[in-house]
DNA sequence: TGTACATCAGTGAACGCGCGTTCACTGATGTAC
DNA sequence: TGTACATCAGTGAACGCGCGTTCACTGATGTAC
């Protein structure tokens, strides 16, 4: 049956959205198509009305989440203080037990590797957090501040990655709370 | 037929070998046990004369691969000299486009966060990689080396994700650069 | 040393299962008149 | 404004496919005597 064009458009940004969250807690293998649309309340069926392919799926999730994700960070402060307040609250347990609320890059980078369907929309994230975490020394006068910016995402994905895949629940804290001391 | 104990034993090491790059290559996921044996020039079938199950085959697989990586950095000079060389050898275009002989950790990291029954392993391999990058140090006075090597490994492991992640050559190329700079 | 037989690492057909995808069908919505 | 009908986002059964795994079978190896 026919369904109002305003309840259509909630539904797509609804399997976006579960999308988007199972993607980054189980990677685009562990989640089937069927479960990202049980997730949004519909049949694996109409899942075609919205999406070519579950490959279309992916490519648009990950466009969909970096913008979102962008957007938030273009209108949070641009000061010094508040990057620094984003690195902690990055390099946290919490980030690290929650990865379907959490960075995306940290969640996905190396399936993204052997997907090349998504590596647009994730270089184009990748470059607008480079630009945002450059954007508080913008006026100032140091010197290698994009060098800094990269080092400093690479570390942080590195923590959070690395922290993840560890059993050792001490080593996992130490690995959070050495990198946010070196990049205090 | 029964085959002689030395050319099972081979076989068994082949399966370890060619399971260990082409995971590295495509994930736990990405290769099935078939593409496996027939790597290993074997039929599918006499996979489970080797192995439990392809769990097993993989909580194996990065056991193994780790203890030989880590054998053959201890055997290395332990010197700050070859460890910068290590590091900046690590950081390269080469190793980036070549997982499946490459860094287990960046290759896997996110799927092992998945995986519970490949986290000893990988807890041991990286609880090896930071002994290493502290054993130049062992004898200095300098303060925070075990913060250093974690800070290190994190920048490095997330380097290559990164730049194995972006489709954008120059930016890739970036990534390695910045980072081989920020460690120098 | 020679013979008889148990062992076991191979082969490849077959299994059930879950996956991505298709399709016939439904029926309220939106449109044409 | 009311009626007739095309539209299209849903549903859920069905499809083919590749996966991990099992199994009956093979035959040289290694062992017992």
């Amino acid at each position: 049956m026919r369904y109002p064009a305003e309840e259509t458009a909630e539904k797509h940004e609804r399997i976006l959205e579960q999308a988007s969250k199972l993607f980054r807690e189980r990677g685009f293998y562990g989640v089937s198509v069927s479960e990202v649309m049980k997730a949004s309340h519909l049949t694996h069926g109409a899942f075609y009305n919205h999406f070519e392919s579950k490959d279309d799926l992916i490519a648009k999730t990950i466009g969909d989440a970096s913008s979102k994700a962008l957007a938030s960070m273009k209108e949070a402060e641009h000061t010094p203080e508040a990057m620094q307040e984003y690195i902690q609250n990055y390099l946290t347990e919490w980030h690290r037990n929650d990865p379907g609320t959490g960075c995306l890059m940290t969640a996905l980078a190396s399936e993204v590797a052997r997907e090349p369907s998504v590596q647009p929309a994730f270089t184009r994230h990748l470059k607008g957090v480079i630009a945002s975490l450059m954007a508080p020394f913008a006026k100032s006068k140091k010197r290698n501040v994009r060098r800094d910016a990269i080092h400093k995402i690479s570390s942080m994905v590195g923590a959070i990655v690395l922290a993840r895949a560890v059993d050792d629940a001490e080593l996992s804290e130490e690995i959070l709370r050495e990198v946010r001391n070196s990049l205090e």
